[in-house]
DNA sequence: TTTATATACGATAAAAATAGTCGTATTTAA
DNA sequence: TTAAATACGACTATTTTTATCGTATATAAA
């Protein structure tokens, strides 16, 4: 009930570490030791990061991965939908095999508390949490 | 991530309900016909609502569930812990089972996320989304 | 040129949380 | 006395989340 995902626990910890280590490659192996991370799960993570230019990566030895300048002013609403999609506390509202649709009495109310939801994480960026 | 329960969904549905007929003891059953809502669940659902003094019960036949006054302005954190326990969008937050707390770099944020969820929560009634 | 180290990505397995069911007790109106 | 309703605990099924595995690709350094 309205839980983050390791996935993106993981991400802030990965972040965090990356813009205290500022300009320096850290490998996903040295992140996952020192936090006490599964490896794998980490490195998707951070390819999600990397692909949606959170993070640059470098490959090969001495490679691993650094902050880019934008990372910071990036928005709590757009960290969460690059890790796990659209911000929403119901499916319904993104998918369409809802079969009361007819009978749902509940449509405003949750359209209400979505979009508090999503104001609230729009205007909140990861340096405001710092 | 970020989602909520059937409970709350159904919980929501009901109040709903009772809200348009008013003064009027409508049944478990009757509600989740006219829905599509599990029967059994709902009556759980019901029953903690119940004790929370959100609705009033009436047992025996020609008994159910009626709003009480002061649903309208319960406020949706009031509501949603009713149901679901604590809003922390990480578990650790309240309970104590973790390892890496000493290497932990994301207390402040979750903190803050924390924090403006529950303020979002606490100044929203059920009224506030109707 | 070879080797070791790192990211990239898809498939699958394991674990946890959620959703739903069942059985029984209690209350009470008719 | 019976039937309809809430109350509550135990159990099962399903879904979602978490973690692992295997393979490919890039590249720095020996």
């Amino acid at each position: 009930m309205l839980k983050i995902t390791r996935k993106v626990e993981y991400a802030l910890i990965a972040v965090r570490h990356l813009e205290e280590t500022s300009e320096k490659l850290v490998s996903v192996n040295e992140i996952s030791k020192l936090y006490g991370i599964p490896r794998e799960l980490l490195a998707k993570t951070m390819q999600k990061l990397a692909s949606a230019n959170i993070v640059k990566s470098v490959k090969g030895p001495r490679g691993g991965y650094k902050t880019k300048n934008k990372a910071a002013n990036t928005t709590l609403n757009d960290f969460f939908e690059i890790l796990e999609g659209p911000t929403a506390i119901m499916d319904c509202y993104f998918e369409s095999g809802c079969d009361h649709l007819t009978s749902c009495n509940i449509r405003t109310p949750i359209n209400k508390i979505n979009n508090s939801i999503r104001n609230l994480f729009d205007n909140l960026t990861l340096a405001d949490i710092s």
